[in-house]
DNA sequence: AAGGAACATTCTAATACTCGAATACTGGAA
DNA sequence: TTCCAGTATTCGAGTATTAGAATGTTCCTT
């Protein structure tokens, strides 16, 4: 059970279209930087500096291979978390104003001093 | 089925930790502005701003009930996945550098020109 | 009408984020 | 050794986000 703070940083980190589709590349397997960079067509160096932002939250990590790094999922749930918010649907369901005016008045009756 | 850069953006709205607290009083049932202002301690005049950034997207939006504005949840299944990603134990699973490796080593085998 | 409660809007300063450019580091092949 | 592929780091400028202060609007009550 994390803090409010923490999930929103986890959240905020995870609001990047190129981070998104690392995390989208990784969850099907291993991939070393330059693939990763190929598949996205950004340059390495911007790949490295959001993998490392990805890996500052142990969101993903790597193993050292030769000189290649083969990076990783680091928290399976949470990318199968990710995945689902990306396939998922969420229409707007429009509510009668009766409905919310039933439930929503407010709670507080004006104190007075 | 939306674009990686509209995803990202929606969790980057949702980054936000008084939003987050908005959402988790609002996936409880609707609520005017200054009962969700006192309940998080946040100045009105932020709450407004959030919830008008929240607004923007369509996470939430409200109905009018003589001065006040009943806010609720707009995109239910959104919220629920909000919620359930508030809760979700995402812990880090170690992974063997053999696996790693056998998984993950370069794609392209260096293409001469 | 007049006043106040409820809520929104605008502006601003501070802070955070992002990218590209340049450069550094490292292991393996030659 | 030397060189190169693969990768990381640092820095700077441009941009976006945020909170607070101040003020505006609207509706209700009296």
């Amino acid at each position: 059970m994390n803090s409010l703070r923490e999930n929103a940083d986890l959240l905020r980190l995870l609001g990047h279209p190129t981070r998104l589709a690392i995390i989208q590349r990784l969850a099907k397997g291993p991939q070393c930087v330059t693939d990763i960079q190929e598949l996205l067509d950004v340059p390495q160096a911007n790949v490295s500096q959001h993998l490392m932002a990805l890996r500052s939250r142990r969101i993903v990590d790597y193993c050292e291979h030769g000189n290649l790094r083969c990076y990783y999922i680091a928290r399976p749930n949470l990318a199968k978390l990710v995945m689902k918010f990306l396939v998922e649907e969420c229409p707007v369901v429009e509510r009668s104003p009766a409905e919310i005016k039933r439930l929503g008045s407010r709670a507080r009756p004006v104190v007075p001093a």
